[in-house]
This record gives C-alpha cells, sequence and structure tokens, in this order.
DNA sequence: ACGATATATTGATGATTGTCAATATGATTT
DNA sequence: AAATCATATTGACAATCATCAATATATCGT
C-alpha cells in the first residue's frame, strides 16, 4: 500500500462518524438500517459516509433484497493496519536500551 | 487514546505531505530547513503542516537558537499504532479457521 | 397494483482545508 | 548596527467536507 492510498484512508477515518462505522463493523457484517440505529445522524448522512468508506476500499457491500450489508474490507484494513504498524519511531528506551515503541 | 483523539490524528495523516512527514521524522529528530530540503512545499506551507501535526500531538518541537528541531512525539505514536492494531476485523479465514487479520 | 421499508441521490449551506505570496519575528554572524 | 538565515503569521482563494431536507429508486409484503 502506498502513501497516497494510506492518505486517503486516514481521510476516511478523519470523521468520528465514519471511525465508529468502523468499529461497528468489526462485529461483523451490519446493514445499513441497523447501523442507523446505533448513531446520531440521519439516513442520507450515513449513505454519504459509507460511500465514502467503500470509495477507498475500506468497506464492502452487498445487497440483498431491500437490505445492503456492510462489512469491513478485511485485505485492505490489514493492509492499512500494518502499514501504520510499520511506522516505527527512532527514540530509545532507557530501560531495556531498545525502542520505547517495540 | 478515544474515538475522537484517534480521529484528530487521522485527519492529519490524511495530507501525504503530512504522512510523508511523519516517515522522515522516523530517522530521528529533524529541522525544519532539513525537511523543507525533502519536500516540494513552501516553507509557509511545511509551518502550516508542522503546526497541524504538533496540534494532534504527534510531533513535538525544540527550539534551538535559530533553528526549530521537530521529533515524532513515541508516546501519541504508539497509543495511535496500538489503537489502530486493536480494530480487527471478525472475518474468518478459510485455511486455517482463525480471522485472516490475525 | 399499492403501501411500506431500505437506501441512494440531489441541492444547498456553513465550515474547514491546503496552498502560496507577502510580511513579520527572532536568532546568529559579520 | 546590518545583513542573513530559520521559522511563524497573516490574508486570500479555490477546493473539499459534513450535514440535512427533499426527493428518487428499488424491493418486499399484502
Amino acid at each position: 500500500m502506498d502513501t497516497n492510498q494510506v492518505s486517503l484512508i486516514c481521510k476516511a477515518l478523519s470523521d468520528p462518524n465514519r471511525l465508529r462505522i468502523i468499529q461497528l463493523l468489526t462485529y461483523g457484517e451490519q446493514c445499513g438500517c441497523e447501523l442507523l440505529d446505533q448513531m446520531q445522524i440521519t439516513q442520507p448522512t450515513l449513505s454519504h459516509h459509507m460511500k465514502a468508506l467503500e470509495g477507498c476500499g475500506l468497506v464492502s457491500s452487498r445487497k440483498k433484497g431491500k437490505w445492503n450489508h456492510y462489512s469491513l474490507n478485511c485485505d485492505q484494513w490489514t493492509a492499512f493496519r500494518d502499514y501504520i504498524e510499520s511506522i516505527r519511531c527512532a527514540c530509545i528506551s532507557d530501560e531495556k536500551g531498545g525502542c520505547c515503541c517495540s
């Protein structure tokens, strides 16, 4: 995953509502109305946020009948998580002589 | 670290230039002019970005004479990294029966 | 066919953002 | 004191964003 892609994902996560949605989806797939029940926003706003989360590849949607089921895109999230994890600060811990971020 | 703080950090990282600055600072403390040499932005823009990165607590600055030395705030970065790492998707891998994100 | 439900789109608005040129501040050197 | 260098601030502008009300689309149950 390259820098621009990471920035796009960070932009998607820069809204507390969207970060909350991601966390809700870690419990598994949910439809829009379920997500809506757990949040304090209107339905068009939720739709807008879901589009943003889909746009950066973090969320996938699966339409079944009336419902649209959203789920966290595991591969994309893992790639993002790995990227963030790979950034480590260079400071030295006094205690063990290693990096304090280890 | 709470959700709002994470969102603020994500917003700070949602600009590719700022993400790049964070990566440059993983090599250790650098002054503004050093950072500027490695980027394609003007000095006021760099100053603006550094303020944003300081504002969310990711970067600390230390003034010494003419120079302002910036460094990655290890504790804050680690807390952010841990938060992101703690978000795991619930999908099940077919291969080993565990979570594919492990 | 009709009403109800889930979701998407449109249009509008106020707020925030990234960027630069111009200028200011503050420290060092000559 | 004057010139130089590193950085910060101001002011401006175009672009993007989060949000909602209103409306549209699509699917299900009756």
